[in-house]
DNA sequence: TGTTGACCTTAACCTAACTTGAGGTTTTAG
DNA sequence: CTAAAACCTCAAGTTAGGTTAAGGTCAACA
């Protein structure tokens, strides 16, 4: 009983204000050597207790929410902090700062959405050539920007460069 | 003069039937060693001449566009290697075997894409509640089948289990 | 024919995003 | 008060998708 106030709070108290790792792993699904992480590179943050402990404010919840859903958008982990650092760190950050953040991210979804949408509607045509015409088939010259975010693909052949079988 | 057949080719002919890794380097934009790569994946395949240096049928230059395509797209390697593999290994691929990847893809891109928009409307949402209120945020329960492919991301709060900031 | 430039293989290195393990301290429950 | 569960740090390992380097061979061209 040496953590007083934290101690208060875990009595059958629903909303604690406090969480130890272990409840925020439990919370938000992710492992505890992940928010370890997560707090390393700077994406969450934490108090500690007089034993060493990491204590989290409740806001953790949130951001640990946020770094998910941005990632399943493909969004990397560094990009995503700084756009988590418009946030208040430690305490509770108020509606604009939520707003900000939210369009942030549909910005991006937008574009990435775009992109996505222009590939596929390439690939729609290429079912009707049927690929056989590479002279006329949009995988020639994809004309898109996501080419900068991949590893690979900096150039793109030319029309003459590009095979066309023999028929 | 020893490689008879391919020096043939070489001779100012524009469509040369095979290629040497540097060529394929170049016309399709990726390095040699990720071509020595991608073969070592299964991604690709060639022959080899006289001398142990490798030589490709053109179909190699298409099916790196298709690679790098199925790329920006977000699919692993190991997907695209899987359905890279209903194209015969070589040689001339019909036109039904060029539809029958299209599609493939096609429905891939499908699939991301309403995904990604799913997401990006949930997020419209927050944009309105400004994230304040998680009783309504829609980040509480994604509700989506992207997370099976993310790292993390397994269990997502039930909605007494985030926090509710004091006003 | 000889010298570059293109190729070959093997192996190590790189970033991202984590996970696993070792060895030691704190907290909690009985 | 003590044993077990939860935490701590630091280091090393893992997968994906390549890149870089070392040391040696092959080919193209004057």
């Amino acid at each position: 009983m040496s953590e007083t106030n934290y101690v208060k709070n875990q009595l059958k108290n629903p909303l604690k204000t406090v969480l130890s790792v272990g409840e925020v792993a439990k919370r938000t699904g992710v492992s505890v050597a992940t928010l370890h992480f997560y707090e390393q590179k700077g994406l969450i943050h934490s108090q500690r207790n007089a034993g060493n402990q990491r204590r989290y404010s409740r806001d953790v919840l949130r951001r640990v929410a946020i770094i998910k859903v941005a990632q399943r958008t493909g969004i990397p982990l560094e990009q995503i902090g700084k756009a988590l650092s418009v946030l208040p760190p430690g305490q509770n950050a108020d509606q604009h700062h939520w707003q900000q953040m939210s369009e942030q991210w549909k910005a991006e979804l937008d574009s990435r959405i775009a992109q996505l949408t222009d590939l596929r509607d390439q690939l729609s045509m290429c079912i009707g050539c049927g690929c056989l015409s590479m002279a006329h088939c949009p995988l020639r010259n994809p004309q898109d920007k996501l080419a900068a975010q991949g590893a690979g693909a900096h150039f793109y052949p030319t029309s003459d460069e590009l095979d066309e079988p023999e028929r």
